[in-house]
DNA sequence: CGATGTACGACCGAAATGGTCTTGCTTCCC
DNA sequence: GGGAAGCAAGACCATTTCGGTCGTACATCG
C-alpha cells in the first residue's frame, strides 16, 4: 500500500550509521575536522549493500545538503548538521522525490480527472498527516535504540468524528 | 515518497460513488433489494476511467467482502457494508496488498539484512501510526464533503521526546 | 605522481503498474 | 427457451519505475 524505496531505506541506514560514528568521534574527543567522516565503500560494508548504488544515494544527499562530502584520500562522508535536526521525511523526500499519496500528479499540473474527483482532497489531508509525522522523526531517534517510542504512535492517534 | 496506486484510487472513487447512491437509495424508500445497485460500466463512466479495469478492481473488492455483486441484468455492485464501517485501510490493503513501508519483506519470511539492519524498527512504528490514521477513515468520511477534516491530523499529532 | 575517494551520467535487466482482450458463467425478461 | 445485460477470471501486453552496474572525470592527500 504505501512504501518505502530501498533507496530510501538504504539512505536511512547510512544516515544513522553516520550519526553513531558522529556521535563515537565525539566521546572520543577526536579531531573536529575529521568527525565520523566514513567513505561510501565502508557503510556499505557494514551493511552489505552494493556500493556503488550506495554512492549514488549519497551523492544525492549531499546535494539535497543533508550530508557534507569530502573528497580524496581519507575523504568520505559526514552529517552536514546534527542527527536530531535531520528529519526522516526530508531525507526521503531528498531520495524518492516530491512524491504525494493521490497517483493525480501529473505533469502538467493539475490531474486528468480533475473535476469529477472528489477523492483528492480528504486524501490530501491524510498525506499531509503522513508528512508531518514523519517529520516528527529524526535521524537521532533511529539511531537511539528508544524502547520507549511515542505512545501516540500506537494507535488512536486520530479520531473523526463525523 | 509514498504513493498510492491509481487502481486503490480508482477503487476509493467507485467506493464513494457507491456510498452516496446507497445513501440516495434509502432516503427515495426504493426498494432495498436493489439498493444503490450499479454497474461497473456506469461508475466507470461517472469518472471516466477505464471500464474493464474498473470492473477488475471492483472483483478484488468484492472477493474481499467489501462490496456484494449481483450477475445478470440490472446487476452490478453495492455496498455489503454500511460505508461508515468501511475503513480506507481495508480498501487499499485490498487492492494493493499487504504491503509494507519497509522495502525488507521478501518471501522468505525474514529480510535479507536481518542482523545488521536497525532502522527496521523504528519504521514498523510508522507504519503502525499510518494503518490506524487509515484505518479511522471510512468511506462515510469521503462521501460527505467534511470541511472540518480532524484538526489532529493538521499536524503535531505526534510528539518524540527524546 | 599515484592512491584513494567523490561526482555524475549512461546504461541495463527485472519487476511492478496500468490497461486490454477473450472466454465463460449468471440472471433477468420477454 | 433465448437473448441481452452483467459479473468472473484469466492471459496478455505496454510502459514505467526500481535496483543495480559501469565508466569516466575530478579532487585531495601524501
Ligand atoms: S485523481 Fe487527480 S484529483 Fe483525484
Ligand atoms: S531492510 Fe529488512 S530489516 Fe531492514
Amino acid at each position: 500500500m504505501l512504501r518505502l524505496t530501498k533507496k530510501a531505506d538504504y539512505g536511512l541506514m547510512a544516515l544513522k550509521y553516520l550519526a553513531e560514528q558522529a556521535d563515537l568521534a565525539e566521546k572520543a574527543g577526536a579531531d573536529l575536522h575529521l568527525t565520523g567522516a566514513r567513505s561510501a565503500k565502508d557503510i556499505a560494508e557494514a551493511y552489505h549493500i552494493p556500493p556503488q548504488l550506495l554512492a549514488k544515494i549519497l551523492q544525492t544527499l549531499a546535494r539535497a545538503g543533508i550530508l557534507v562530502s569530502h573528497a580524496g584520500t581519507n575523504g568520505g562522508y559526514a552529517l552536514a548538521r546534527p542527527a536530531a535536526t535531520i528529519s526522516t521525511f526530508e531525507v526521503i523526500r531528498a531520495i524518492d522525490g516530491p512524491l504525494f499519496i493521490t497517483s493525480c500528479i501529473t505533469i502538467h499540473g493539475a490531474c486528468d480527472l480533475a473535476g469529477h474527483c472528489t477523492i483528492k482532497e480528504p486524501l490530501r489531508k491524510v498525506n499531509d498527516s503522513i508528512t508531518s509525522l514523519l517529520s516528527g522523526i529524526s535521524i537521532a531517534d533511529l539511531a537511539e535504540p528508544v524502547d520507549h517510542l511515542p505512545a501516540a504512535m500506537a494507535g488512536g492517534l486520530v479520531s473523526i468524528e463525523r
